[in-house]
DNA sequence: CTGTTAGCGCGTTCAG
DNA sequence: CTGAACGCGCTAACAG
C-alpha cells in the first residue's frame, strides 16, 4: 500500500507551487512551457492521479450522475444502462448506479445514497416511488426520467408511446385474421404497464372486437409470470389464436408454457412481446415485438442530462416505437373452428 | 437549487460544536441524550445528509469499491453485478462500475478512472488486460478477480472449474450415446474460453473418442457467433448428433440456426450451453447447461472484498459448477445412420 | 462528555 | 505568469 502521491508532492518534486500544478492539470491559466514540461514529467514519473473527492469538495462538483435503476441484471435495464454509459462517454461525468428493485422504500434509500454522494444530476429509470420524491430531487439538481411521466417534469421525461406500440401489435394481428386475442399485462403499479393494457383495450375496441375479460391476465413482467399466466389461460379452456404479452420477458415465459402444452407458434397461436430485447431475435421462433431502442433511450437520457448540466434547454423528442414483425406471428390456423377448442395434443 | 446544508449549519442550529454532530453521526463517542436528541431533530428538520466526498477526504476512505466489468448489458455480467450489489448490501460500501468492453486499453482507462475516484477496493470481472496491470492495482488496495486467474493473486480469484464443467457436459452426452459431438468455442484471448475448449478436448479423448477438427468452430461468445458458426457447421455437411457451445449465448444463436434449417432439438441434435443464464430456463426447449451461479460468484467476490477491507484473510472456496439437464439433450436419434447424413427437411 | 484546533487534497482568489 | 493563503465539509487528536 504505497502512500498516495498528491498534487503537493508533484509540486515539490518539480520545484513549483501547488497552484501551478493545479493550473496545468485543469488548463486554468497559461504556464511557462518549461515549467509545464517539468511538471508533466514528474506527474508521469510519480504516476500521479488527482483525487476526485478533493476536486469535488473544492469546486462543488462531483462529476458523477446518479442513476436509479430497478434491477441491474434485467436485460431491459441492462441495455438502458449501457446506453447511459455510452451517452456519458467523452464527457467527464460518470454514472453511479443503484437499484431500487421496484420497491418505494428502496428507491428512496437509493436516492438518498446518491444525494449523499453529491451526484451532480440524476437519471431515473422507471420505478414506483412517488412523483413528489422525484420533484424534490429535481428541485436540487437536473433530473431526467426514462419510461415514466413525472408530474410537473414531463418535459424532462424520455417517454415512449406505449399505447401506440401495443396498437400496432393488435392491428398487425387483426390483419392476420385474429379475433380471439389474449393479453397478459404487467403490474398496475407501473405506469407503462397500465398504458400498455389500456392501449390493448383501446385497440381491440377500435377494431370493433369485443373486450373479453376471460382472455385477460395480470402478470408482473417476469418470465415466470408469463409462463404461469399462459398456463392458466390454457387450462381455463378459453379459445384464442393470438397471445399478446406486455413485455418480451413474459412472452418468453409464455413460449415455454405453450411448448409444454404442445401448442405450436405461430401455427396454433401467434405470440407477441414488447421491448425488443436483444435476445428476442433469438427465441424460437424469433419474436414479433415492439422495438423500443432501450439502448438509445438511455443514451438520449444521458445526453439530455449533460445538456442540462451545461445550462442548455431540455429539447426532448418523444420516442415512437415500431413494430418488428418476425416469425412468432402468422395467420389464423385455417383449421381453427370458430368458437371451437384450441387444444392440440402433441404426439 | 437550495444551498446545501452542512454539518456546520446543523451544529450552529443545535447550539453544539461540529465535532459533536460528527460523533452522533458516526457513533464515535457517547453524547448526552438531550444534545443527541436536539441534534437529531435539527438534522431531520434541515434534511441534512453528510457529504460523502468530504468524509472520504477526511478519513481517507471513500467507501466505494470499484468494479471493472466488461459489458454491463450482457446477461452474464448483469447477473454478476446484481450479486455484487447484494454482497455489498448492509455494509457501508457501494459499487462503482465501469465497463472495459473486452478491450485492454479501455480496461486500463477504467482502472485509472476508478483509482482517481479513490475506490477502497477493486473487483475485476474477466477482461483481457495484462495480469501486470492488475498486480499494480492489487499492490495499492484489496483486489478480487472473478473468472480469471491472475498470476500471483490466485488466492484472491473467484474461479470456477471450466474444464470440469465441460467434462460433465461431454460425459452426459456420451451416456446418451452421442459420439459425433461438435463444439463452438469462445475467443482464445479469454482464459475461460481456452479452459472450456481444453476441457472439451480432454473429455473427448478420455472417453476414447477422436478429436475431429472439422467439428470444431471458434466463436466469440455472442449469439450472432453461435448462429453463424452453427450455420457454417451445418453447411459444411459434417455429421454430428450433439452440439456443445462454450456458453449459453452462443447456444441461443445455435438454436436459431438449427430452427432455420428445420433441425429439431433434441430429436435430431442435442444442444448444450454453459453459464446457466437466467433466461436459459426459458429457451425452447429449455437448455441443458452448466450452472455457474454467476449471481453467487458476484456475491462471494463482494463478501471477500469486505473481508479483505476488514483486514481478515481471503479464504476463497473454489466454485464447482454443476450440470443442469433440461430438455435440449436427448438420446441419439435411432434413425441416425452411422456416418450418414444429418439433414432432415422439416415439412 | 465536549469544544477547539488541525488537517485530508485540491481549486481559487489575490497580490505580486 | 506564479506563489501564498484560504476554504470546500468533515473527522480526529487534543485539551479541558
Amino acid at each position: 500500500m504505497s502512500a498516495t502521491v498528491t498534487l503537493m508532492h508533484v509540486a515539490r518534486e518539480a520545484g513549483v507551487s501547488p497552484s501551478t500544478v493545479s493550473r496545468i492539470l485543469n488548463g486554468t491559466a497559461n504556464v511557462t512551457p518549461d515549467k509545464r514540461e517539468r511538471v508533466e514529467a514528474v506527474i508521469q514519473r510519480l504516476n500521479f492521479t488527482p483525487n476526485v473527492q478533493a476536486q469535488a469538495l473544492a469546486n462543488g462538483r462531483s462529476f458523477s450522475v446518479g442513476v436509479l435503476t430497478q434491477n441491474i441484471s434485467s436485460p431491459f435495464y441492462g441495455e438502458t444502462l449501457a446506453g447511459i454509459e455510452r451517452g456519458l462517454e467523452g464527457s467527464s461525468y460518470h454514472p453511479l448506479v443503484v437499484s431500487g428493485h421496484w420497491h418505494a422504500e428502496q428507491e428512496q434509500q437509493a436516492l438518498d445514497l446518491l444525494m449523499r454522494r453529491r451526484v451532480d444530476a440524476m437519471i431515473v429509470l422507471g420505478g414506483v416511488i412517488a412523483d413528489a420524491a422525484l420533484q424534490d430531487v429535481a428541485a436540487r439538481m437536473p433530473l431526467v426520467a426514462v419510461g415514466r411521466d413525472v408530474r410537473g417534469l414531463t418535459e424532462r421525461c424520455v417517454l415512449i408511446d406505449n399505447r401506440g406500440g401495443i396498437g400496432q401489435v393488435v392491428r398487425h394481428l387483426a390483419e392476420l385474421g385474429h379475433r380471439d386475442i389474449a393479453f397478459i399485462s404487467g403490474l398496475e403499479t407501473q405506469q407503462d404497464a397500465v398504458e400498455r393494457r389500456e392501449g390493448f383495450e383501446a385497440a381491440i375496441q377500435e377494431l370493433g372486437l369485443s373486450l373479453r375479460p376471460e382472455l385477460m391476465r395480470r402478470g408482473d413482467y417476469t418470465e415466470a409470470s408469463g409462463e404461469r399466466d399462459t398456463e392458466d389461460l390454457l387450462r381455463s379452456g378459453v379459445t384464442f389464436t393470438a397471445l399478446v404479452c406486455a413485455n418480451d420477458q413474459m412472452a418468453l415465459g409464455a413460449r415455454l408454457a405453450l411448448y409444454r402444452r404442445g401448442v405450436s407458434v405461430p401455427e396454433d397461436v401467434s405470440l407477441t412481446g414488447f421491448d425488443d430485447l436483444f435476445s428476442s431475435r433469438y427465441t424460437t421462433p424469433p419474436l414479433t415485438t415492439v422495438h423500443q431502442a432501450v439502448n438509445e433511450l438511455g443514451q438520449q437520457a444521458a445526453e439530455t442530462v449533460l445538456r442540462l448540466l451545461a445550462g442548455e434547454l431540455p429539447q426532448m423528442t418523444p420516442y415512437v416505437p415500431r413494430l418488428i414483425v418476425r416469425e412468432s406471428t402468422g395467420p389464423v390456423p385455417p383449421s381453427f373452428p370458430a368458437g371451437g377448442l384450441l387444444m392440440h395434443d402433441s404426439s
